[in-house]
RNA sequence: GCCCCCAUCGUCUAGCGGCCUAGGACGCCGCCCUCUCACGGCGGUAACGCGGGUUCAAAUCCCGCUGGGGGUACCA
Protein backbone atom coordinates (compact mmCIF):
# COMPACT_ATOMS: atom_id res chain seq x y z
CA UNK A 1 0.00 0.00 0.00
CA UNK A 2 1.27 3.40 -1.02
CA UNK A 3 1.06 5.59 2.41
CA UNK A 4 2.87 7.89 4.30
CA UNK A 5 5.57 6.80 6.29
CA UNK A 6 4.79 5.61 9.75
CA UNK A 7 4.75 8.47 11.75
CA UNK A 8 4.14 11.07 9.50
CA UNK A 9 0.45 10.35 11.08
CA UNK A 10 -0.71 10.98 7.21
CA UNK A 11 -3.57 8.46 7.13
CA UNK A 12 -6.84 8.72 8.84
CA UNK A 13 -9.23 5.89 9.02
CA UNK A 14 -12.57 5.79 10.34
CA UNK A 15 -14.98 3.00 11.38
CA UNK A 16 -18.90 4.08 11.34
CA UNK A 17 -21.29 1.96 13.20
CA UNK A 18 -24.98 2.56 13.51
CA UNK A 19 -25.81 1.74 16.52
CA UNK A 20 -28.78 0.05 15.65
CA UNK A 21 -28.16 -3.91 17.61
CA UNK A 22 -25.22 -5.80 19.15
CA UNK A 23 -21.92 -5.30 18.02
CA UNK A 24 -21.39 -7.54 15.06
CA UNK A 25 -18.26 -9.65 14.60
CA UNK A 26 -18.35 -8.48 11.11
CA UNK A 27 -17.69 -5.18 12.34
CA UNK A 28 -15.42 -5.80 15.07
CA UNK A 29 -12.79 -7.27 11.82
CA UNK A 30 -13.61 -3.74 10.09
CA UNK A 31 -12.85 -2.25 13.00
CA UNK A 32 -9.51 -3.99 14.10
CA UNK A 33 -8.48 -3.82 10.66
CA UNK A 34 -9.08 0.01 10.12
CA UNK A 35 -7.45 -0.03 13.74
CA UNK A 36 -4.42 -2.06 12.26
CA UNK A 37 -4.12 0.29 9.67
CA UNK A 38 -3.93 3.15 11.87
CA UNK A 39 -1.24 1.58 13.72
CA UNK A 40 1.04 0.72 11.24
CA UNK A 41 1.40 3.69 9.59
CA UNK A 42 1.43 5.57 12.56
CA UNK A 43 -1.85 7.10 11.56
CA UNK A 44 -5.11 8.25 13.56
CA UNK A 45 -8.14 5.63 13.68
CA UNK A 46 -11.53 7.65 13.84
CA UNK A 47 -14.75 6.34 15.03
CA UNK A 48 -17.50 8.11 14.09
CA UNK A 49 -20.74 6.76 15.37
CA UNK A 50 -23.79 7.25 12.34
CA UNK A 51 -27.19 8.03 15.03
CA UNK A 52 -28.74 9.51 12.21
CA UNK A 53 -31.89 6.87 11.39
CA UNK A 54 -33.63 7.83 14.76
CA UNK A 55 -36.25 5.11 14.39
CA UNK A 56 -33.92 2.76 14.86
CA UNK A 57 -31.30 4.45 16.83
CA UNK A 58 -31.01 3.30 20.48
CA UNK A 59 -28.57 5.42 22.37
CA UNK A 60 -27.80 1.98 24.69
CA UNK A 61 -26.43 0.64 21.47
CA UNK A 62 -23.74 3.34 21.94
CA UNK A 63 -21.95 1.86 24.89
CA UNK A 64 -22.35 -1.58 23.26
CA UNK A 65 -20.62 -0.40 20.45
CA UNK A 66 -17.70 1.76 22.78
CA UNK A 67 -17.40 -1.35 25.77
CA UNK A 68 -16.83 -4.51 22.89
CA UNK A 69 -14.22 -2.53 21.15
CA UNK A 70 -12.56 -1.39 24.59
CA UNK A 71 -12.57 -5.23 24.64
CA UNK A 72 -10.98 -5.83 22.17
CA UNK A 73 -8.51 -3.13 22.61
CA UNK A 74 -9.53 -0.07 20.74
CA UNK A 75 -10.16 2.41 23.36
CA UNK A 76 -10.20 6.49 24.08
CA UNK A 77 -7.30 6.54 25.93
CA UNK A 78 -5.19 5.28 23.00
CA UNK A 79 -3.39 7.96 21.19
CA UNK A 80 -4.49 6.26 18.26
CA UNK A 81 -7.83 6.84 18.74
CA UNK A 82 -10.26 9.81 17.91
CA UNK A 83 -13.55 10.38 18.42
CA UNK A 84 -16.01 9.33 18.90
CA UNK A 85 -18.24 11.25 16.95
CA UNK A 86 -21.81 12.07 16.02
CA UNK A 87 -23.54 12.13 13.01
CA UNK A 88 -26.28 13.66 14.07
CA UNK A 89 -24.34 16.64 15.31
CA UNK A 90 -23.27 17.31 11.75
CA UNK A 91 -26.57 17.65 10.35
CA UNK A 92 -26.07 21.60 9.77
CA UNK A 93 -23.01 20.64 7.63
CA UNK A 94 -24.80 17.76 5.56
CA UNK A 95 -27.67 20.48 4.91
CA UNK A 96 -25.15 22.71 3.91
CA UNK A 97 -23.76 20.16 1.23
CA UNK A 98 -27.32 19.21 -0.01
CA UNK A 99 -27.69 23.25 -1.12
CA UNK A 100 -24.51 23.63 -2.84
CA UNK A 101 -25.25 20.33 -4.68
CA UNK A 102 -28.32 22.31 -5.66
CA UNK A 103 -26.95 25.36 -6.05
CA UNK A 104 -24.53 24.12 -8.15
CA UNK A 105 -27.05 22.12 -10.70
CA UNK A 106 -25.61 18.65 -9.41
CA UNK A 107 -28.56 18.21 -7.99
CA UNK A 108 -32.19 18.75 -8.54
CA UNK A 109 -35.54 18.58 -6.24
CA UNK A 110 -38.27 15.67 -6.97
CA UNK A 111 -41.76 15.19 -6.09
CA UNK A 112 -41.99 11.73 -7.57
CA UNK A 113 -44.03 8.53 -5.39
CA UNK A 114 -42.45 5.30 -5.55
CA UNK A 115 -45.65 4.15 -7.30
CA UNK A 116 -45.35 6.52 -9.58
CA UNK A 117 -41.90 5.86 -11.11
CA UNK A 118 -43.14 2.36 -11.08
CA UNK A 119 -46.35 3.33 -12.86
CA UNK A 120 -43.78 5.22 -15.92
CA UNK A 121 -41.71 2.79 -16.22
CA UNK A 122 -43.89 -0.07 -15.90
CA UNK A 123 -40.84 -2.13 -13.54
CA UNK A 124 -40.34 -1.46 -10.20
CA UNK A 125 -37.17 -2.61 -10.81
CA UNK A 126 -35.42 -0.02 -12.57
CA UNK A 127 -34.94 2.50 -10.16
CA UNK A 128 -35.48 6.04 -10.80
CA UNK A 129 -36.12 7.64 -14.64
CA UNK A 130 -34.84 10.95 -14.30
CA UNK A 131 -38.42 12.37 -14.49
CA UNK A 132 -38.36 15.91 -12.81
CA UNK A 133 -34.38 16.53 -13.98
CA UNK A 134 -35.51 18.89 -15.64
CA UNK A 135 -38.66 20.35 -13.95
CA UNK A 136 -37.23 22.91 -12.17
CA UNK A 137 -38.81 22.29 -8.94
CA UNK A 138 -37.75 24.01 -6.10
CA UNK A 139 -37.98 23.02 -2.46
CA UNK A 140 -41.16 22.49 -0.68
CA UNK A 141 -41.60 19.75 2.35
CA UNK A 142 -42.14 16.28 0.60
CA UNK A 143 -39.74 16.85 -2.62
CA UNK A 144 -36.35 14.87 -1.83
CA UNK A 145 -33.09 16.09 -4.04
CA UNK A 146 -31.74 14.16 -5.95
CA UNK A 147 -27.78 13.76 -7.33
CA UNK A 148 -27.69 14.32 -10.75
CA UNK A 149 -25.55 11.40 -12.18
CA UNK A 150 -23.54 11.25 -15.46
CA UNK A 151 -25.80 9.81 -18.23
CA UNK A 152 -22.33 8.38 -20.46
CA UNK A 153 -18.78 7.35 -19.24
CA UNK A 154 -17.96 5.09 -16.67
CA UNK A 155 -16.68 6.18 -13.04
CA UNK A 156 -13.65 4.40 -11.75
CA UNK A 157 -12.89 3.81 -7.95
CA UNK A 158 -9.41 3.11 -6.33
CA UNK A 159 -9.62 0.00 -4.07
CA UNK A 160 -6.90 -1.25 -2.37
CA UNK A 161 -8.00 -5.02 -2.43
CA UNK A 162 -10.21 -5.10 -5.20
CA UNK A 163 -7.90 -3.99 -8.13
CA UNK A 164 -9.74 -0.59 -9.70
CA UNK A 165 -13.70 -1.62 -10.35
CA UNK A 166 -15.46 0.74 -12.85
CA UNK A 167 -18.87 0.95 -12.87
CA UNK A 168 -20.91 2.45 -15.86
CA UNK A 169 -22.63 5.44 -15.17
CA UNK A 170 -25.50 4.84 -17.20
CA UNK A 171 -26.53 2.28 -14.38
CA UNK A 172 -26.66 4.76 -12.11
CA UNK A 173 -30.08 6.26 -11.37
CA UNK A 174 -30.00 9.45 -9.99
CA UNK A 175 -30.62 8.91 -6.43
CA UNK A 176 -31.83 11.17 -3.35
CA UNK A 177 -29.10 12.80 -1.09
CA UNK A 178 -31.94 14.69 1.20
CA UNK A 179 -35.13 13.51 2.15
CA UNK A 180 -38.39 15.09 1.27
CA UNK A 181 -37.92 16.69 4.92
CA UNK A 182 -34.98 18.07 4.19
CA UNK A 183 -32.73 15.41 6.45
CA UNK A 184 -29.87 14.13 4.54
CA UNK A 185 -29.57 10.40 3.27
CA UNK A 186 -26.77 7.72 4.16
CA UNK A 187 -24.89 8.36 1.08
CA UNK A 188 -24.28 12.46 1.70
CA UNK A 189 -23.89 12.30 5.64
CA UNK A 190 -21.49 9.77 5.05
CA UNK A 191 -19.11 11.47 2.55
CA UNK A 192 -19.35 14.70 4.23
CA UNK A 193 -18.57 13.07 7.42
CA UNK A 194 -15.45 11.52 5.81
CA UNK A 195 -14.27 14.67 4.14
CA UNK A 196 -14.76 16.55 7.43
CA UNK A 197 -12.83 14.18 9.10
CA UNK A 198 -10.31 14.58 6.36
CA UNK A 199 -10.30 10.02 5.98
CA UNK A 200 -7.62 9.02 3.68
CA UNK A 201 -8.52 5.88 3.45
CA UNK A 202 -12.31 4.34 3.65
CA UNK A 203 -11.61 0.86 4.49
CA UNK A 204 -15.16 -0.92 4.92
CA UNK A 205 -17.15 -4.31 3.82
CA UNK A 206 -17.67 -5.22 0.83
CA UNK A 207 -21.37 -4.83 1.05
CA UNK A 208 -20.48 -0.87 0.61
CA UNK A 209 -18.79 -1.65 -2.45
CA UNK A 210 -22.03 -0.63 -4.95
CA UNK A 211 -22.50 2.80 -2.85
CA UNK A 212 -18.61 3.75 -3.76
CA UNK A 213 -18.93 5.30 -7.31
CA UNK A 214 -22.01 7.54 -6.10
CA UNK A 215 -20.19 8.16 -3.21
CA UNK A 216 -17.26 8.77 -5.11
CA UNK A 217 -19.13 11.29 -7.54
CA UNK A 218 -20.76 13.12 -4.08
CA UNK A 219 -16.60 13.80 -3.08
CA UNK A 220 -16.22 15.54 -6.53
CA UNK A 221 -19.11 17.13 -6.53
CA UNK A 222 -18.59 19.15 -3.77
CA UNK A 223 -14.60 19.75 -4.34
CA UNK A 224 -12.62 16.87 -2.49
CA UNK A 225 -10.40 14.61 -3.65
CA UNK A 226 -11.58 11.20 -3.27
CA UNK A 227 -10.05 8.91 -0.62
CA UNK A 228 -8.84 5.86 -0.98
CA UNK A 229 -10.88 2.48 -1.07
CA UNK A 230 -10.54 -0.43 0.45
CA UNK A 231 -13.35 -3.21 0.53
CA UNK A 232 -13.10 -5.86 2.41
CA UNK A 233 -14.76 -9.45 1.88
CA UNK A 234 -17.92 -9.93 4.07
CA UNK A 235 -18.11 -12.88 6.51
CA UNK A 236 -20.40 -15.78 5.61
CA UNK A 237 -22.18 -18.46 7.60
CA UNK A 238 -21.57 -22.11 6.95
CA UNK A 239 -24.24 -21.69 3.45
CA UNK A 240 -22.05 -18.90 2.45
CA UNK A 241 -23.99 -15.83 3.28
CA UNK A 242 -23.80 -12.91 4.71
CA UNK A 243 -23.62 -13.09 8.59
CA UNK A 244 -26.76 -11.60 9.82
CA UNK A 245 -28.10 -10.64 13.17
CA UNK A 246 -31.54 -12.17 12.04
CA UNK A 247 -30.44 -16.09 11.45
CA UNK A 248 -26.72 -15.89 12.70
CA UNK A 249 -25.08 -15.94 16.14
CA UNK A 250 -22.82 -12.64 15.42
CA UNK A 251 -22.93 -10.44 18.53
CA UNK A 252 -19.39 -10.10 19.92
CA UNK A 253 -20.76 -10.29 23.15
CA UNK A 254 -22.24 -14.03 22.90
CA UNK A 255 -19.21 -15.27 22.08
CA UNK A 256 -17.37 -12.96 24.85
CA UNK A 257 -20.33 -14.26 27.27
CA UNK A 258 -19.60 -18.09 25.91
CA UNK A 259 -15.57 -17.56 27.27
CA UNK A 260 -14.24 -16.79 23.94
CA UNK A 261 -11.14 -14.39 25.55
CA UNK A 262 -11.06 -11.20 23.58
CA UNK A 263 -7.47 -11.81 22.40
CA UNK A 264 -8.34 -15.30 21.05
CA UNK A 265 -10.99 -13.11 19.05
CA UNK A 266 -9.17 -10.53 17.91
CA UNK A 267 -6.42 -12.79 16.61
CA UNK A 268 -8.99 -15.29 14.79
CA UNK A 269 -10.83 -11.98 13.09
CA UNK A 270 -7.65 -10.46 12.07
CA UNK A 271 -6.93 -13.65 9.77
CA UNK A 272 -10.42 -14.06 8.48
CA UNK A 273 -8.91 -12.29 4.92
CA UNK A 274 -5.80 -12.21 5.72
CA UNK A 275 -2.56 -13.82 6.82
CA UNK A 276 0.58 -12.52 8.50
CA UNK A 277 2.77 -15.04 7.19
CA UNK A 278 5.27 -17.24 7.53
CA UNK A 279 2.73 -19.67 8.26
CA UNK A 280 2.39 -18.72 11.76
CA UNK A 281 -1.13 -17.57 13.15
CA UNK A 282 -1.48 -17.15 16.42
CA UNK A 283 0.65 -14.00 17.40
CA UNK A 284 0.33 -11.29 19.48
CA UNK A 285 -1.47 -7.85 18.50
CA UNK A 286 1.29 -5.82 17.74
CA UNK A 287 3.40 -8.28 15.83
CA UNK A 288 0.00 -8.94 13.62
CA UNK A 289 0.27 -5.03 13.37
CA UNK A 290 3.68 -4.97 12.18
CA UNK A 291 2.59 -7.27 9.54
CA UNK A 292 -0.86 -6.05 8.54
CA UNK A 293 -1.05 -4.31 5.03
CA UNK A 294 -4.72 -4.04 3.78
CA UNK A 295 -3.42 -4.18 0.13
CA UNK A 296 -2.79 -8.03 1.17
CA UNK A 297 -6.14 -8.68 2.42
CA UNK A 298 -8.36 -11.22 0.44
CA UNK A 299 -10.90 -10.33 -1.71
CA UNK A 300 -13.08 -13.81 -1.63
CA UNK A 301 -15.45 -13.86 1.32
CA UNK A 302 -14.33 -15.96 4.27
CA UNK A 303 -16.47 -18.35 6.58
CA UNK A 304 -16.49 -17.40 10.23
CA UNK A 305 -15.52 -20.72 12.02
CA UNK A 306 -16.20 -21.38 15.14
CA UNK A 307 -14.39 -24.11 15.34
CA UNK A 308 -11.38 -22.59 14.85
CA UNK A 309 -11.96 -19.75 16.83
CA UNK A 310 -12.68 -22.24 19.53
CA UNK A 311 -9.19 -23.65 18.73
CA UNK A 312 -7.85 -20.42 19.33
CA UNK A 313 -9.07 -19.95 22.48
CA UNK A 314 -7.95 -22.87 23.64
CA UNK A 315 -4.44 -21.97 23.52
CA UNK A 316 -4.92 -18.29 24.49
CA UNK A 317 -6.02 -20.21 27.64
CA UNK A 318 -3.21 -22.37 27.95
CA UNK A 319 -0.72 -19.90 27.21
CA UNK A 320 -2.19 -18.03 30.42
CA UNK A 321 -0.32 -17.88 33.62
CA UNK A 322 -2.02 -19.42 36.44
CA UNK A 323 -2.59 -16.60 38.17
CA UNK A 324 -4.37 -15.15 34.94
CA UNK A 325 -5.98 -18.19 34.37
CA UNK A 326 -8.01 -18.66 37.81
CA UNK A 327 -9.35 -14.66 37.20
CA UNK A 328 -10.35 -15.38 34.18
CA UNK A 329 -12.67 -17.89 34.90
CA UNK A 330 -13.75 -16.72 37.77
CA UNK A 331 -16.72 -15.09 36.34
CA UNK A 332 -17.72 -18.53 35.69
CA UNK A 333 -17.51 -19.73 38.90
CA UNK A 334 -20.22 -17.39 40.14
CA UNK A 335 -23.85 -16.41 39.24
CA UNK A 336 -25.72 -16.97 36.80
CA UNK A 337 -23.23 -18.96 35.17
CA UNK A 338 -22.27 -21.45 38.04
CA UNK A 339 -24.58 -24.41 38.67
CA UNK A 340 -23.34 -24.85 42.56
CA UNK A 341 -24.76 -21.13 45.09
CA UNK A 342 -22.07 -19.17 46.05
CA UNK A 343 -21.82 -20.76 49.51
CA UNK A 344 -20.53 -23.70 48.32
CA UNK A 345 -18.03 -22.58 46.24
CA UNK A 346 -14.18 -23.04 48.31
CA UNK A 347 -11.98 -21.03 46.01
CA UNK A 348 -9.37 -22.57 47.59
CA UNK A 349 -10.36 -26.03 46.39
CA UNK A 350 -10.60 -24.43 43.23
CA UNK A 351 -6.93 -23.23 42.90
CA UNK A 352 -5.54 -26.49 43.74
CA UNK A 353 -7.35 -27.94 40.76
CA UNK A 354 -7.06 -24.75 38.29
CA UNK A 355 -3.61 -26.52 36.40
CA UNK A 356 -5.51 -29.21 36.12
CA UNK A 357 -8.53 -27.71 34.16
CA UNK A 358 -6.42 -25.10 32.31
CA UNK A 359 -5.07 -27.90 29.88
CA UNK A 360 -9.33 -29.29 29.43
CA UNK A 361 -11.25 -26.18 28.73
CA UNK A 362 -11.57 -24.47 25.16
CA UNK A 363 -14.03 -21.77 26.36
CA UNK A 364 -13.74 -20.39 29.84
CA UNK A 365 -18.00 -21.72 29.78
CA UNK A 366 -16.27 -25.16 30.06
CA UNK A 367 -14.70 -24.71 33.37
CA UNK A 368 -18.02 -25.24 35.48
CA UNK A 369 -18.56 -29.17 33.94
CA UNK A 370 -14.61 -29.77 35.17
CA UNK A 371 -14.75 -28.73 38.64
CA UNK A 372 -18.76 -29.00 39.51
CA UNK A 373 -18.20 -32.33 41.25
CA UNK A 374 -16.17 -29.85 43.97
CA UNK A 375 -18.95 -27.66 44.94
CA UNK A 376 -22.22 -29.86 44.23
CA UNK A 377 -23.71 -31.11 47.10
CA UNK A 378 -24.38 -34.03 44.91
CA UNK A 379 -22.29 -34.54 41.68
CA UNK A 380 -24.46 -34.51 37.95
CA UNK A 381 -26.16 -37.51 37.46
CA UNK A 382 -25.26 -38.40 33.63
CA UNK A 383 -26.72 -41.39 32.62
CA UNK A 384 -24.76 -42.45 29.63
CA UNK A 385 -21.36 -42.22 31.66
CA UNK A 386 -23.10 -44.08 34.72
CA UNK A 387 -24.67 -46.77 32.72
CA UNK A 388 -21.20 -47.39 31.08
CA UNK A 389 -19.00 -47.49 34.18
CA UNK A 390 -21.56 -49.28 36.89
CA UNK A 391 -21.30 -52.30 34.84
CA UNK A 392 -19.61 -55.27 36.88
CA UNK A 393 -17.72 -55.51 38.23
CA UNK A 394 -18.26 -51.99 40.07
CA UNK A 395 -20.75 -53.31 43.00
CA UNK A 396 -18.20 -55.16 44.30
CA UNK A 397 -14.91 -53.10 43.30
CA UNK A 398 -16.90 -50.27 44.95
CA UNK A 399 -17.11 -52.00 48.02
CA UNK A 400 -14.01 -52.99 48.48
CA UNK A 401 -12.72 -49.24 47.70
CA UNK A 402 -15.08 -47.96 49.96
CA UNK A 403 -13.95 -50.09 52.81
CA UNK A 404 -10.20 -49.43 51.77
CA UNK A 405 -10.32 -45.87 51.80
CA UNK A 406 -11.73 -45.05 55.33
CA UNK A 407 -8.41 -45.90 57.12
CA UNK A 408 -6.27 -44.52 54.01
CA UNK A 409 -3.69 -42.61 55.25
CA UNK A 410 -2.43 -40.15 53.95
CA UNK A 411 -5.14 -38.90 51.92
CA UNK A 412 -3.01 -37.79 48.51
CA UNK A 413 -3.01 -38.51 45.61
CA UNK A 414 -0.69 -40.86 45.23
CA UNK A 415 -1.49 -43.74 47.85
CA UNK A 416 -5.24 -43.19 46.44
CA UNK A 417 -3.98 -43.89 43.20
CA UNK A 418 -2.17 -47.68 44.81
CA UNK A 419 -5.12 -48.26 46.43
CA UNK A 420 -7.71 -48.09 43.72
CA UNK A 421 -5.07 -50.48 41.27
CA UNK A 422 -4.34 -52.84 43.92
CA UNK A 423 -8.13 -53.58 44.53
CA UNK A 424 -8.58 -52.97 40.41
CA UNK A 425 -6.24 -55.86 40.05
CA UNK A 426 -7.88 -58.00 42.47
CA UNK A 427 -10.94 -57.57 40.58
CA UNK A 428 -8.88 -58.66 37.82
CA UNK A 429 -9.01 -54.70 36.18
CA UNK A 430 -6.14 -52.72 34.86
CA UNK A 431 -6.23 -48.95 36.83
CA UNK A 432 -7.78 -47.31 33.50
CA UNK A 433 -10.60 -49.80 33.88
CA UNK A 434 -10.50 -49.92 37.70
CA UNK A 435 -10.94 -46.19 38.29
CA UNK A 436 -13.90 -45.99 36.13
CA UNK A 437 -16.55 -46.74 38.71
CA UNK A 438 -14.97 -44.71 41.42
CA UNK A 439 -15.07 -41.84 38.97
CA UNK A 440 -18.12 -41.78 37.81
CA UNK A 441 -19.29 -42.26 41.70
CA UNK A 442 -17.66 -39.04 42.78
CA UNK A 443 -17.56 -36.60 40.09
CA UNK A 444 -20.56 -38.40 37.56
CA UNK A 445 -18.99 -38.38 34.81
CA UNK A 446 -16.54 -41.00 33.20
CA UNK A 447 -14.08 -37.77 31.89
CA UNK A 448 -12.93 -35.30 33.46
CA UNK A 449 -9.23 -34.28 35.63
CA UNK A 450 -7.34 -36.81 37.18
CA UNK A 451 -9.40 -38.74 39.70
CA UNK A 452 -7.09 -38.98 42.49
CA UNK A 453 -5.79 -35.64 42.97
CA UNK A 454 -9.88 -34.78 42.40
CA UNK A 455 -10.50 -37.15 45.23
CA UNK A 456 -7.45 -35.24 47.44
CA UNK A 457 -8.98 -31.77 46.99
CA UNK A 458 -12.34 -33.46 47.79
CA UNK A 459 -11.90 -35.19 51.09
CA UNK A 460 -12.04 -38.33 52.48
CA UNK A 461 -15.86 -37.75 53.93
CA UNK A 462 -17.29 -36.49 50.78
CA UNK A 463 -15.91 -39.45 48.86
CA UNK A 464 -17.09 -42.01 51.05
CA UNK A 465 -20.59 -40.44 51.22
CA UNK A 466 -20.73 -40.38 47.33
CA UNK A 467 -19.17 -43.89 47.30
CA UNK A 468 -21.83 -45.07 49.86
CA UNK A 469 -24.33 -43.61 47.43
CA UNK A 470 -23.72 -44.77 44.29
CA UNK A 471 -23.26 -48.51 46.31
CA UNK A 472 -26.86 -47.62 47.46
CA UNK A 473 -27.79 -46.83 43.78
CA UNK A 474 -26.66 -50.30 42.53
CA UNK A 475 -28.17 -52.21 45.46
CA UNK A 476 -31.42 -50.34 44.53
C1' G B 1 -34.08 -7.88 -14.28
C1' C B 2 -29.79 -4.49 -13.85
C1' C B 3 -24.83 -3.29 -11.63
C1' C B 4 -20.65 -5.09 -9.09
C1' C B 5 -17.42 -8.57 -6.62
C1' C B 6 -15.41 -13.44 -5.99
C1' A B 7 -13.38 -18.71 -7.20
C1' U B 8 -6.40 -23.25 -4.00
C1' C B 9 -7.79 -29.12 0.82
C1' G B 10 -14.62 -29.58 4.30
C1' U B 11 -12.91 -24.50 6.52
C1' C B 12 -9.23 -20.09 7.08
C1' U B 13 -5.21 -19.41 4.07
C1' A B 14 0.36 -19.51 1.63
C1' G B 15 1.37 -19.10 -3.47
C1' C B 16 1.98 -13.11 -6.84
C1' G B 17 5.27 -17.62 -14.40
C1' G B 18 9.83 -22.04 -13.32
C1' C B 19 11.71 -23.25 -6.08
C1' C B 20 4.55 -26.79 -6.41
C1' U B 21 5.01 -34.57 -7.10
C1' A B 22 0.96 -27.10 -4.05
C1' G B 23 3.00 -25.27 2.19
C1' G B 24 0.67 -24.02 7.18
C1' A B 25 -3.58 -23.89 10.51
C1' C B 26 -8.64 -25.70 12.13
C1' G B 27 -11.41 -30.15 11.54
C1' C B 28 -11.21 -35.37 10.81
C1' C B 29 -8.43 -40.31 11.23
C1' G B 30 -4.37 -43.29 13.31
C1' C B 31 -0.16 -43.99 16.67
C1' C B 32 2.69 -42.53 21.08
C1' C B 33 2.24 -40.49 26.08
C1' U B 34 -1.45 -41.73 29.85
C1' C B 35 -5.87 -43.35 35.87
C1' U B 36 -10.58 -41.08 32.16
C1' C B 37 -10.58 -36.82 29.19
C1' A B 38 -7.49 -33.27 27.62
C1' C B 39 -2.54 -31.21 26.69
C1' G B 40 1.84 -32.55 24.09
C1' G B 41 4.53 -35.44 20.22
C1' C B 42 4.43 -38.15 15.56
C1' G B 43 2.00 -39.60 11.09
C1' G B 44 -2.15 -39.53 7.69
C1' U B 45 -6.66 -37.73 4.87
C1' A B 46 -7.81 -33.74 1.64
C1' A B 47 -7.56 -28.53 -3.04
C1' C B 48 -5.67 -25.35 -7.79
C1' G B 49 -14.35 -25.39 -10.65
C1' C B 50 -14.58 -26.17 -16.31
C1' G B 51 -13.05 -24.76 -21.35
C1' G B 52 -10.08 -21.96 -24.42
C1' G B 53 -5.84 -19.04 -25.17
C1' U B 54 -0.64 -16.44 -24.13
C1' U B 55 4.28 -18.70 -22.93
C1' C B 56 9.87 -22.87 -23.64
C1' A B 57 6.99 -23.08 -18.91
C1' A B 58 0.44 -21.32 -15.59
C1' A B 59 -2.47 -22.54 -9.40
C1' U B 60 -0.11 -18.01 -10.91
C1' C B 61 -1.49 -13.72 -17.05
C1' C B 62 -5.98 -13.07 -20.69
C1' C B 63 -11.02 -14.54 -22.46
C1' G B 64 -15.45 -17.37 -21.95
C1' C B 65 -18.49 -20.61 -19.10
C1' U B 66 -20.25 -22.43 -14.67
C1' G B 67 -20.92 -21.69 -9.72
C1' G B 68 -21.15 -18.54 -5.35
C1' G B 69 -21.88 -13.77 -3.12
C1' G B 70 -23.08 -8.48 -2.56
C1' G B 71 -26.03 -4.32 -4.01
C1' U B 72 -30.25 -2.43 -6.24
C1' A B 73 -34.79 2.41 -0.38
C1' C B 74 -36.78 9.51 0.76
C1' C B 75 -32.07 2.37 5.95
C1' A B 76 -27.11 2.74 7.41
Amino acid sequence: MNLPAAGSAGVRVRFAPSPTGMFHVGGARSALFNWAVAKHTGGTFVLRIEDTDAARNKPEWVDGILSAMASLGMHAEDPTFEGPYFQSQNVALHQQAAATLYDQGRAYYCDCTRDAVAARTGNAQTGYDGYCRDRGLTYEPGRALRFRTPDEGETAVVDLVRGNPTFPNSAMEDFVVARGDGSPVFLLANVVDDADERITHVIRGEEHLPNTPKQQLLWEALGHTPPTWAHLPVIVNERRQKLSKRRDKVALEDYLADGILPAAMVNYLMLLGWAPGNDEEILPFDTLVERFDVADVNSASAFFDVKKLTAFNGEYIRALGIDEFVAAVDPWLRAPHAPWAPEQFDAAAFAAVAPLAQTRIATLADITANVDFLFLDTPVDDEQSWNKAMKEPAPALLADVRAALVGLEPWTAEPLKELVASIGERHGLKLGKAQAPVRVAVTGRTIGLPLFESLEVLGRERTLARVDAAIARLDG
